[in-house]
DNA sequence: TATTCGTGGGC
DNA sequence: TGCCCAAGAAT
């Protein structure tokens, strides 16, 4: 391991950090709650899109006890659009344990705010840190980042053992008495300086600290493994319209993708098939890419009689007939608001 | 340890 | 366009 000039590296960046911190809503107070969202939210999410789901968020939950005493649901309609929506509920989860357990207090120790809920190691460190000021690591990837750059560590950070070693680091150079700021600087940094590419090296507070800019490999670290291509599923979704004008909709699964949310209803097929032909009408292809699969969906609309509504109806415990106008009560992923939109549309002929 | 969890932006 | 990326956690 390299060495720096530790207390040099901390006053460098605090000055820059203190003069370039962005005015960001979660910073204008030092609410832990305001913080505890804030740092769900972020997680592999970038500030620009959180920034309106934060103000939106607060507005309907201010306090953690209005977060706590609200129905799942609302708060995946909250967090409709945002992705992840395990954090939205395991949040939910969490801060009802606060309210149990703590009196409705966050516990201000790291090993209690570590056992919460969605709260993993980096999240736990940049709680413990940035609302109760204890000098623990918050290692997320602009951290893993800018250190790889200023060691020239050539760890592959994708590994899932990665982070530790960067939290070892840490805990040697924190600014013991300032480690809200001295972790927020690191990320700041990472976000707006030590960029993956192209990093701005000659507007770098700590350049001259920096191994990787000294030996000319700053464009070359860190290293990091590519992830495998998606998988393709194919789907046929079905907009069903019953007598009334209401729409089919249903819940998904309670645990795995898009959890609890809602959909029109849909098949697997084994493969990208020839279109459907009777009784149904084509309306379009839909294609949806995520993470580590990509959704390429057949949307057919289907004109039922009230013969037909029970069947559909029993298929599947978790659905139900909903005027067209009420969609927007229930959270639905954003692969189906175009399927949403059209049908609407559809509805007005 | 590797995979499963979303989405939108930038180039 | 296709690919990478973003203040990760749970399993």
């Amino acid at each position: 391991m390299k060495s720096i000039d530790t207390r040099g590296f901390q006053q460098d960046l605090l000055g820059w950090y203190h003069n370039n911190k962005r005015d960001l809503p979660w910073r204008k107070d030092g609410d832990p709650y305001k913080i505890w969202v804030s740092e769900i939210m972020l997680q592999q999410t970038r500030v620009d899109t959180v920034i309106p789901y934060f103000n939106h968020f607060m507005r309907l939950f201010p306090t953690i006890k209005d977060l706590a005493e609200a129905d799942e649901e609302t708060v995946l309609k909250a967090w409709e659009g945002l992705g992840y929506y395990s954090r939205a509920r395991n949040l939910h989860t969490a801060v009802n344990e606060v309210q149990e357990h703590y009196g409705g207090v966050i516990p201000a120790d790291p090993v209690s705010i570590r056992k919460l809920k969605g709260i993993g190691p980096y999240t736990a460190g940049a709680i413990s840190s940035i609302a109760f000021h204890y000098p623990e690591p918050a290692v997320d990837g602009n951290v893993m980042r800018v250190l790889a750059r200023i060691f020239t560590i050539c760890d592959d950070i994708a590994k899932n053992g990665a982070r530790k070693r960067f939290e070892a680091i840490v805990r040697e150079i924190i600014a013991e008495n300032e480690a809200a700021d001295f972790n927020q600087a690191l990320m700041e940094l990472g976000a707006m300086i030590c960029t993956p590419r192209d990093p701005d090296c000659h507007s770098c507070p700590v350049a001259e600290h920096c191994y990787a800019r000294e030996e000319g490999v700053q464009a070359y670290l860190p290293v990091k493994a590519k992830k495998k291509p998606p998988k393709n599923v194919y789907l046929d979704t079905y907009v069903v319209v019953n007598a009334g004008g209401e729409l089919l909709i249903e819940q998904r699964s309670d645990t795995g993708l898009l959890a609890k949310l809602w959909q029109f209803p849909m098949t697997e097929k084994e493969q990208e098939q020839e279109k459907l032909q009777d009784e149904v009408s084509y309306v379009q292809h839909v294609k949806h890419v995520f993470s580590h699969l990509v959704w390429e969906m057949d949307v057919y609309l289907l004109q039922i009689g009230e013969e037909e509504e029970q069947a559909w109806l029993e298929a599947n415990e978790r659905r139900k007939f909903v005027h067209p106008d009420d969609l927007t009560l229930y959270p639905f992923p954003v692969s189906h608001q175009k399927i949403i939109d059209g049908a609407i549309a559809d509805n007005m002929n």
